[in-house]
DNA sequence: GGACGCAATGTTATAGTGTTGCCTATCCTT
DNA sequence: AAGGATAGGCAACACTATAACATTGCGTCC
């Protein structure tokens, strides 16, 4: 864990919701000096989701923290497409069926991506006050 | 149901993989003569959408036709690293898991996206014979 | 110490994916 | 024929990601 890749990471964390490629090539570079490179801050992301402190929600090409980086987890993300948050949830069940689904096929998994887009509670809730 | 839009659902179905927008670009377009604008098969691509004729696969960034355009389904898929191929299934058990993780938490569901990603039978098979 | 290996990062350029805004053509309706 | 609605053409641009190559810094071995 160098020094950048942990920048990234409390960056990441920092930001409380998913966050694209480039908005950390802005936040991790210095006022006033040159941007870092795209290939830069992609190799340390691919090394923190390699290391599974990290995600990548297919849908939003962005990226957040993982919750519970100390076990093996499956990532099921709720994104609301209201505030831009996502809450990422474990639920062995599913990753349950995936296997048996593919076990009916003969496919070897190796990845999975589960996201569900829609309003999370407090954007539903407040929409209901103003009746709309 | 246009020209253009049964065009490119046709090549989508011939084409018997996931397909990327870029890659259609070139096929719609006759030998020879100026390319049809992405625009214009964004926007083809989002109708069939909408029509439940046709699925954007996420982690692809590509396009497949979906199997079952009359029903109401939850998409759910199967790639294949190795031929590039992707399997459509459908499971309710899924949909009802997911329906009720977002009861938990209050969020208000409008879409699903579910990939799995590995190595179709055939190639894990074929990959077996030669001892590899 | 000097040579080498190696991992991480920097640099430059480019490829791939998707959108905005505006205009034109066509068709349908009245 | 006028007017509106829908589809498509077009130019420019924005965003996302990777390729290819150079550099830096650090440890090890002789």
């Amino acid at each position: 864990m160098t020094a950048l890749r942990r920048r990234i990471l409390e960056l990441l964390w920092a930001s409380g919701r998913p966050t694209g490629a480039y908005e950390l090539i802005k936040a991790v570079t210095p006022r006033d000096s040159r941007p870092v490179g795209p290939p830069t801050v992609y190799r340390v992301l691919e090394f923190l989701m390699a290391q599974g402190l990290v995600s990548r929600i297919e849908s939003l090409n962005a990226y957040v923290p993982c919750v519970h980086p100390e076990r093996d987890h499956d990532c099921l993300f709720f994104i609301c497409s209201r505030c831009r948050s996502s809450v990422e949830l474990e639920d062995p069940r599913i990753g349950g069926l995936l296997a048996e689904d593919a076990a009916v096929l003969g496919f070897v998994a190796t990845r999975r991506t589960v996201e569900v887009e829609g309003m999370c509670a407090r954007c539903a809730e407040s929409r209901r006050r103003r009746r709309k």
